[in-house]
DNA sequence: CAGCATCCTTTTTGATACTG
DNA sequence: CAGTATCAAAAAGGATGCTG
């Protein structure tokens, strides 16, 4: 594997460097990254700011929904010091702090909006090919991995 | 748990739809898809298939890199559960799987799509902003900058 | 309200060892 | 080669108590 990551189909191709190959340190950085944000929290997060725009800590747990503070606030610290949200703490007496993408934060969201539309396009058939999915039954006493996903639907 | 979500205001194939009421149900099974998609070695995985085509077992896990054949076998079982790979068992002695995508998991690779090119371009600001990225804790003495003054929770 | 610290339970992951 | 099974380590996650 000498030519690293053609990802897909480049389409707005502005760095096409065929002497140069950047790939391999720019993947590793890429990978990095995805680690990072390809996170359940961390996109339902950001789906949340970018519909609310600026939100307050607890707000945003609700709006989130299922989480719990140990992990939004995880979550946030980590976008935060990913350079994707903005955190602004307000001198008052009741605390407050409010959370809003950063122009950063705001872009990946629109790269994530491609994700969103195609799951609400195919959970269908999402949905149907998992009931259609057998595991293949093997031996006997068979129960210790549910790794087919989350094989709730049995 | 609440379900006081109305995310989906966007494109919405759901407005289209007389006899259904969209959001919360579409929201629940959309959430719990990116759930199951949302994850570091999905991304990859559906990444290298969609670079190399039709893949072999210990030739994916290759091209991944960094995987064990736990989660390698794992992720392949979910992806496959959910309809998005196929596989194929050849019955030859030295046995022989391969991994290909189906039409909807490519549909979802490309969807994909912008969030790598997301982080192709941006990974430099990112790596920027951690490094600017100085909450509280310090790991060692790196530069002794001022302080901040800000509200240090210390 | 925001969030950190601590304890504890659940899940995930990695490292073998073992089959067909 | 392509897994499965199992154990141990690690991480994730939840609940609670405590600050300013």
């Amino acid at each position: 594997m000498t030519e690293t990551l053609e990802r897909g189909q480049k389409t707005t191709v502005e760095s096409s460097n065929p002497a140069c190959q950047p790939g391999v340190e720019v993947e590793m950085l890429v990978r990095e990254m995805i680690g990072c944000v390809a996170d359940k929290w961390t996109m339902l997060i950001l789906e949340e700011l970018t519909e609310h725009g600026t939100v307050r800590f607890t707000r945003l747990g609700e709006l989130v929904g299922g989480i719990s503070q140990k992990m939004l606030t995880k979550t946030l610290r980590q976008l935060e010091s990913n350079g994707l949200v903005k955190r602004t703490v307000y001198p008052v007496v009741p605390p407050r702090v409010d959370y809003q993408l950063t122009e950063l934060g705001l872009s990946l969201s629109e790269a994530f909006c491609g994700v969103w539309e195609w799951a609400e396009k195919y959970h269908g058939q999402v949905s149907q090919a998992r009931r259609a999915f057998q595991p293949l039954a093997v031996p006997s006493a068979t129960l210790d991995s549910e790794e087919t996903g989350g094989s709730q639907t049995y």
